[in-house]
DNA sequence: AATTAGTAAATAAACGTTTACTTATATTTG
DNA sequence: CAAATATAAGTAAACGTTTATTTACTAATT
């Protein structure tokens, strides 16, 4: 039998994300992805069930997934809180900052009720995405270091703020403006590490 | 002559925006919208010149211009530091988790190429859109009053976390959890106050 | 009577998906 | 150890449907 070629399939999933960043999930078609990878669109068909599919394996797979192994990278959910949040912070900005086409399909991921369905659901089955950083919040909670807030609010307090300044860090670029420096962004971490924290 | 009867127009706006929310911007039809507005079709060319006119007119005026209002409402440029953002934290979550749709075309504002792009242009064509607020943070910032980042990361490090806020707590009202207390919010925001003003 | 609001039905183009077929290779066979 | 075969990968072209938009018409009000 004849094997299947990996780097279709790579083909598909990096065009896909190359043509959501740039026209948006809403204009993105099964025949227009087939002519930018360079195949016929019954290939696709071979791999994904349907769009919904492709859609969805795209999003959990290539970009949560290795989202999550980013931001987890080196990651150790027994270090000290200033610690650890400075890790994440630092993890998190430099893999958004390089995968803008990952960041473009995860903001969707908070807009398309496709997306956002398949994100609450594999949240609530697998119950293991971001654990660490879940036991590491709640383990300095339970210490009494941090102020007693539900996940939800420590995710929204803690890094709500760095999604934005990577949005807003691509905005500058494509003004050709300066990047954030280090320091500006060492600074905001500071400040909201030091608001979590109790006195 | 026979004039045009104001509800059509209403009810287009309305339905857009209903069916955006339930079945997300890449499942708008023109075609659904006419059905679900009872009207026809072509009734729609009559108030806006193309489906992008549509949403671009709907994003802007019906959504934003609401925003901006229901956020300012109140709000004055020379209150404290403190006073001010818990003033608009306030006027915000109040709005949003009211008005679930806005909230929804606004989440599509960061993500979609066509919103994102009439978004920026506007805030930079008129200049105007939160005028108030940016002058309030100025002028704190230059009484030395607060640390001094630019306006975007004020923008990051105070009111990211309310939207991430607002979205939680759709989801919990989905699940038919309690809604945040209002002592919670309060906390949350006191505690980025805290993170912005120097000591 | 003049003019614009509004409609029903049609348009061509694009959509997701499938059918009918060809190609390439791992394994079997001679 | 080749040649034959089986099988899945892959393609080109088509399927019926839905899309955005328009044409040709009717209705209502000044």
């Amino acid at each position: 039998m004849r094997p299947r070629s990996a780097d279709k399939e790579q083909a598909i999933r990096t065009k896909a994300l190359q043509l959501i960043r740039e026209e948006g999930l809403e204009n993105l078609s099964m025949q227009k992805l087939a002519k930018a990878a360079e195949i016929s669109p019954r290939t696709i068909y071979l791999k994904y069930k349907d769009k919904e599919d492709l859609l969805i394996r795209l999003f959990i797979e290539e970009v949560l997934g290795a989202y999550e192994a980013a931001v987890l990278d080196g990651f150790d959910d027994m270090q000290p809180f200033a610690d650890g949040v400075r890790h994440i912070w630092q993890n998190t900005y430099c893999y958004l900052t390089a995968n803008r086409e990952a960041f473009a399909l995860m903001q969707y991921g908070k807009s398309s009720p496709l997306l956002n369905k398949a994100y609450q659901e594999r949240g609530i089955r697998e119950g293991q995405f971001f654990a660490p950083i879940h036991r590491f919040l709640t383990r300095h909670a339970e210490a009494g270091r941090i102020r007693p807030f539900p996940i939800p609010v420590y995710r929204a307090l803690l890094f709500a703020p760095l999604f934005e300044l990577v949005n807003e860090s691509f905005e500058r670029a494509d003004r050709h403006e300066p990047p954030f420096s280090e320091a500006l962004l060492g600074d905001v971490c500071s400040s909201l590490i030091q608001s979590a924290l109790l006195p």
